[in-house]
DNA sequence: CATTTGACTATTC
DNA sequence: TGAATAGCCAAAT
């Protein structure tokens, strides 16, 4: 209606987006999306906005990581290795926390 | 409205 | 190769 305004996508749903645009086994790093997303270098605020994924959510948020291919979570804790079996699962082989960024790397 | 926070990154040593 | 530091900036408190 004429509220004046469309509902403008918040940063936060157009990092989803961004992120959900990312194709089963290849990653992204923070830094990536941030600027896919047009924030520039927002980084820190991709993983603050994943953070805050709804529920029922279908974000691949783990196939985003750190640019030099480390999980951005404490090794052993619970997300970590969850986010490592999900890459697995999808053919990213995941060694020592770290991914190989120069293959899997995704190239839009 | 000022301060803290953070799933980061580039640089330096 | 890896650890420490500074810079970053919107959102949360």
């Amino acid at each position: 209606m004429a509220t004046g305004g469309v509902m403008e996508l918040s940063n936060e749903q157009r990092i989803w987006q961004v992120v959900m645009a990312i194709p089963a086994g290849k990653v992204a790093s923070y830094g990536q999306v941030a600027d896919m997303a047009g924030l520039g270098r927002q980084a820190r605020f991709v993983g603050r906005a994943l953070g805050r994924l709804p529920r029922g959510h279908e974000v691949p948020w783990h196939r985003v990581l750190r640019t030099t291919g480390q999980l951005a979570f404490p090794a052993g804790s619970e997300r970590f290795e969850l986010q490592a079996r999900l890459l697995a699962e999808e053919g990213v082989e995941v060694i020592g926390g770290r991914v190989a960024m120069a293959v899997h790397r995704w190239r839009p």
